[in-house]
DNA sequence: CGAGGTGTTGAAAGTGCTCAAATGGCGTGG
DNA sequence: CCACGCCATTTGAGCACTTTCAACACCTCG
């Protein structure tokens, strides 16, 4: 339906994406010599609305470093359920954890909100990674910190009821620090937040309401106003293995 | 209440923790030059059924390499619930995943089955994995496997009820290329498998019984038999990303 | 204005959980 | 060898939470 708008990286280009890579989770603070190669071969690409990057189970052959916008990760089942891994956003990175083991993508990647891209073929990251060991050091500790965020996932599904696991994805879009009256915005729309929580679009909103009346915050179509940052926490956080402020679950 | 007998890797017990390295999902086929660094600083405990070897946010010292018996990992949430993350058994590694980031466990582990365990500081293999590609290569194919893994895992809760994920088990318990009429034997108790598998004991019992209905495998005390693995296949892989044999969730 | 997407609400059904009680196996102490 | 107590497992009844299906309100965009 609506074409990708794909840029070669020109000259005039490369050194933004030099810096859009030092400001990635996975490449931060490294040498523009470093990243060089990778930064040859990267493509950046605004990407609307709605595109499917990848799915489940093809031949992995890019991963992406996210620049704006939201990107959503999957699984489809082959009963048409779908399964919400992760959504991300500017400063991560995803597909990349194809590089070893088996070619293909754990799963399927959609652009949620309009997204600007940069496209890396994984090749290129393979070789860089075997070589340099800054890099790989780095790999191992976004890898290990994604382990980390999986394990919370599994705990807050299961031991989180739908209004606890909405107040603690409230609390992971609160700024470290955060106590008094604050006013959030919700990152993208209730439909995806919900199946990002793994509930359905109807929990989600009785959910909220019910979360409302229980800890007192008042909501405004996608704007949330909260009054007291741990009356939320101690509300969310009760049914949780780490309480507020929760290291374990950035964003 | 149970002393743990620790015993001192002696000259003769080398070779044995260089085979079980070697056997290892971790360390298998690397040559003992590689690992000596390890079989120097490593220790073979026998530890009996209850032991907890570390609790979650410990600092963590050591990796645990598993030579036999069964080990879980779990979180605790404040409001005591009891999230499994994972049950593990021999040729498997836990404790690993704090060498980088935080130097603290991301869960506690039990053994849950007397175990014969290797234990060895993180600290060697930290320093080993700095310095050898082959073996930070191999952890690579690791991390990104358990990541795989644990996305099966999110999947599963979310997308399969009681009785399918019970049915998922059992299909990981056979061996490929399983077909028609086996007996298969449950590796630890039932009140486990169902917190392995996220429900309660007496779900797993009700469950259990209604899967027995509707796939017609037959059950006495801990041992299954399964007539049709396709029929079970059918029942359960319904709800799932990939269909069996589920290459995705070995064990 | 009409269409489609997003979000909310109601009623009914389903799934898993809690509490309680019964069963059965197993090891210990007598 | 038996009685006892403990633990794992099962079963029943009632309840809480989430989903399903349906209807409707809103809003934006053409």
């Amino acid at each position: 339906m609506t074409a990708v708008i794909k840029e070669q990286t020109q000259p005039d280009q490369k050194q933004d994406v030099t810096g859009i890579l030092q400001r990635s989770l996975m490449f931060s603070d490294m040498g523009a010599d470093i990243l060089q190669p990778l930064v040859e071969a990267a493509t950046l690409q605004i990407v609307p609305k709605g595109k499917i990057l990848f799915v489940h189970e093809e031949k992995a052959e890019f991963f992406y470093v996210i620049v704006s916008g939201w990107v959503k990760l999957f699984r489809e089942t082959l009963n048409g359920e779908e399964a919400v891994i992760d959504v991300r956003n500017s400063g991560h990175v995803f597909g990349e954890m194809a590089i070893f083991g088996h070619d293909f993508y754990d799963y399927g990647a959609e652009v949620v909100e309009p997204a600007v891209l940069v496209t890396i073929p994984l090749a290129i990251l393979r070789r860089l990674v075997e070589a340099n060991t800054q890099i790989s050091m780095q790999i191992f500790r976004l890898m290990s910190q994604a382990h980390r965020l999986q394990i919370g996932e599994l705990e807050h599904r299961s031991v989180q009821n739908a209004p606890q696991r909405i107040g603690c994805f409230l609390l992971r879009l609160c700024k470290p620090g955060d106590e008094g009256p604050i006013t959030l915005h919700l990152p993208y729309d209730k439909t995806l937040i919900a199946s990002r929580l793994g509930m359905k679009a109807e929990t989600f909103s009785r959910a909220l309401a019910r979360l409302r009346r229980e800890t007192g915050i008042r909501t405004n179509g996608g704007s949330v106003e909260i009054d007291a940052v741990s009356q939320l926490s101690q509300y969310s956080c009760a049914a949780c293995s780490s309480s507020y402020p929760c290291q374990d679950l950035p964003r």
